[in-house]
DNA sequence: TAGACCCAATCC
DNA sequence: GATTGGGTCTAC
């Protein structure tokens, strides 16, 4: 008999412990292995911790344990899913985090593997079957057999399902002359990239390897303007680090949208490479995952969740574009791949390297302490001038004539300029739709979202609107549903709107836009990538989707439509993420040998997030921003916690968060400020109100104890809902 | 997390 | 008297 403790796979903080049950049945289980168990009059997947032997009986065991243990229904899995080292990462994880540990597990295991009751209708492995000769024996056979085995023997080896005589193949491998070899399949397929010419590295570049090669520091920070090679430096170190038989680790915020670096990665190492990301059906991941597992891949890149990826023997860790907030899970767990690479690095005793041209002001700060070892790339590569900017004030009537309020006169001259010589137009504006708000002239309606209680932006392309927060749509209609008039206003404007505005205005343009309702189709957003690229269209409009990562080299002016999209949103990295954005827009302006040029259209032209953008001055930006949040007492210079309460009941909601908040101030008063309760942004969603508490602290070991306590506490209750977000984005 | 169980409100 | 809905409890 078996004892076995075992995670459920419900994600509750009261279920956040092991549960005991027997087992007597046959199957082998160990720790790692997932089970299916009774729990609570449900059948659920549990996740084994520990196996004990032992030779008491049940009654004994029942009187020691104080209640009555059941059996499992049936062992799942045939071998332990997570390494020791992997185990001892999630444990790190869900202590930081606050997080229940099998949500860690989750987020840790692609689809197939996940330690949930859906896992089981998930894709198991698939298989190619071979034909290969078991036994060469021609006497005693038909004609017909002795051709088929012979095509065989000169062909080996050779797929079953490519043989068409199957009654004749049967026959051979009935009387044992052939035999089926089954063969494991990646279901992925690798795109076959030419080989790209290996370019030599700038001096720069040589500078930064061999500093990072030499130091005995581990954790750097390469801070690199756009354009200036931190590819080729990623690509360089890792082949230097394969070389030494370690493997590497390279993460990607999202590999539709960033390509490039894929695409580097396979044609410079092949089928060692393998890829994990979100848009991978749960098939490909899985067979991604049992290759890395296996160690056919010594490299591995992909997007967040890749950071779990099961390499063992990790000598390198590359965070590209650091600073992008993609790495920030916003469900349960809450982690933060940065974060976790760290962890991960320092048990594997391997080296991180953090990359980006505008770096999170976290990372910077620690850089700037010498936590992290600072790398500078201040050159572009070949010494390409950065692009011209000019800063449109749209607020001065000047720069704008009745032919058009979107765009200016400053930009329009250069658009047509840029058209005349036959160059690429990039032209960003960070909301999607036609129109952001839709009210009714007559009586002053306005079509809000029914759950989230925001405007609905309306969409032309389709007819309908769309809540931009939750994913609520319903058809358009031409009439007031108030009081039946006519006469609807649509006001602000959109990626959809800029594209018909361009059209009016350069009616002989090709355009293309791109943002996430063009990537709801799977394929769609590379396949308009590769369009752009191919020069099918002379202006792709987007939103930040096209900011990031492309290199379209033909491009050669970049119009910031309206930069004050998200300045004004209510968090205290608005002003980041607006530089962040725009910096990356401006830069993949002249990415070749021709100039480039960017106009930035703003309401608030001596802003300094959209000032040291125009000039890419990432340190005047650092340091001032540093200021701001210093006198705000924001991240960097505290930490954050933010805690949600909620539940049906407003009034219950609001009561239970200043319980929550008093028992915090009486436990933490020195140690931090507790503020709240705040109502979000959106305050009621899925019939539960919502309310909000923000602790700031600055020791994070003390606060880490109370907030585990608290999360501990409160997670029993039934009717009110309780989750901790450690390092929040949203504030 | 989700089913079971209990109690009260509500129906004809 | 039966049915429904909400709140609470508990799991090995």
């Amino acid at each position: 008999m078996k004892i076995i403790e075992l995670l459920i796979e419900h994600n509750s903080y009261s279920l956040n412990r092991p549960f005991s049950y027997l087992y007597s049945g046959e199957k082998p289980v160990d720790k790692g292995y997932r089970v299916l168990v009774k729990f609570n009059n449900q059948e659920l997947v549990g996740y084994v911790l520990n196996v004990k032997e032992t030779s008491k009986s049940r009654v004994e065991l029942e009187e020691e344990y104080g209640f009555s243990l059941a059996e499992i229904v049936d062992v799942i899995d045939s071998s332990s899913l997570l390494s020791e080292d992997l185990m001892e990462l999630a444990d790190k994880v869900s202590d930081y985090y606050l997080a229940s540990k099998i949500s860690v597990l989750q987020s840790m295991l692609p689809p197939s593997l996940s330690p949930r009751r859906s896992s089981l209708k998930a894709p198991k492995i698939a298989y190619d079957q071979y034909v290969e000769i078991a036994k060469y024996d021609e006497s005693s056979l038909t004609y017909k057999q002795v051709e088929l085995l012979r095509l065989i023997r000169d062909n080996e080896p050779v797929l079953k399902k490519e043989i068409k005589q199957i009654s004749i193949l049967n026959k051979l491998i009935e009387k044992g002359l052939l035999k089926i070899k089954k063969v494991e399949k990646r279901r992925l397929e690798i795109p076959e990239y030419k080989e790209e010419k290996v370019v030599s590295l700038t001096n720069d570049q040589e500078k930064v390897i061999s500093e990072f090669l030499s130091s005995e520091d581990k954790i750097y920070l390469l801070e690199g303007v756009t354009g200036s090679g931190k590819s080729e430096v990623y690509l360089k170190l890792s082949e230097e680090y394969l070389s030494k038989g370690k493997s590497v680790l390279v993460l990607v915020p999202e590999i539709s949208l960033t390509p490039m670096m894929m695409r580097n990665y396979i044609s410079r190492f092949h089928d060692k490479v393998a890829i994990l990301h979100s848009e991978l059906t749960p098939a490909e991941k899985y067979d991604e995952y049992r290759k890395i597992a296996n160690g056919d891949c010594k490299i591995v890149v992909g997007a967040r969740s890749a950071i779990f990826a099961p390499l063992s023997n990790i000598g390198l860790i590359i965070l590209d574009e650091e600073h992008v907030e993609s790495y920030k899970q916003d469900t349960p767990p809450f982690y933060h791949a940065r974060e976790v690479a760290i962890m991960r690095g320092e048990m594997h005793n391997a080296k991180v390297l953090l990359g980006s041209a505008t770096p999170s002001l976290e990372s910077r700060a620690r850089a700037g302490k010498g936590v992290y070892h600072l790398l500078r790339l201040d050159k572009r590569i070949n010494n390409q001038p950065l692009p011209k900017t000019t800063i449109i004030n749209l607020s001065d009537y000047h720069n704008i004539d009745k032919d058009s309020y979107i765009f200016s006169l400053k930009l329009r001259e250069l658009i047509q300029r840029e058209l005349d010589r036959f160059n690429q137009i990039i032209l960003l504006i960070n909301k999607r739709g036609f129109a952001s708000s839709v009210t009714c002239r007559s009586c002053g309606y306005i079509f809000k979202c029914p759950t989230c209680n925001i405007p609905l932006t309306y969409h032309r392309s389709d007819l309908m609107l769309k809540c931009h927060h939750c994913n609520y749509v319903e058809p358009s209609i031409d009439y007031c549903p108030e009081c039946g008039s006519k006469y609807l206003m649509r006001s602000g404007f959109g990626t959809e709107r800029i594209e018909d505005e361009i059209h009016k205005l350069f009616p002989e343009a090709r355009t293309l836009r791109l943002d996430s309702d063009s990537a709801k189709i799977r394929t769609k957003v590379p396949s308009i990538v590769e369009a752009f690229r191919n020069k099918e269209a002379d202006i792709l409009i987007g939103t930040q989707m096209i900011a990031k990562g492309h290199d379209f080299p033909d491009v050669t002016l970049v119009g910031v439509v309206m930069a004050d999209v998200g300045l004004s949103l209510p968090s205290y990295r608005s002003s980041e993420r607006v530089f962040q954005l725009i910096t990356q827009a401006v830069g993949r302006s002249g990415r070749s040998d021709k100039m480039g040029e960017a106009v930035i259209q703003t309401y608030q032209p001596s802003h300094y997030a959209i000032t040291m953008a125009a000039r890419q001055d990432y340190e005047l930006f650092y340091r001032k921003e540093m200021e701001m949040r210093k006198a705000q007492a924001y991240p960097p210079y505290v930490y954050l916690a933010s805690i949600s309460i909620s539940g049906k009941v407003e009034d219950t909601v609001i009561d239970n968060t200043y319980k929550v908040i008093d028992k915090l101030n009486e436990e933490l008063k020195e140690e931090a400020v507790i503020l709240g309760p705040t109502t979000p942004f959106v305050p009621y969603e899925n019939n539960q109100h919502i309310r909000l508490i923000l602790v700031k602290y600055r020791n994070p070991e003390l606060v880490r104890k109370v907030l585990a306590k608290l999360v501990s506490a409160n997670s029993q209750k039934g009717s009110i809902g309780f989750s901790i977000n450690i390092d929040p984005y949203n504030f």
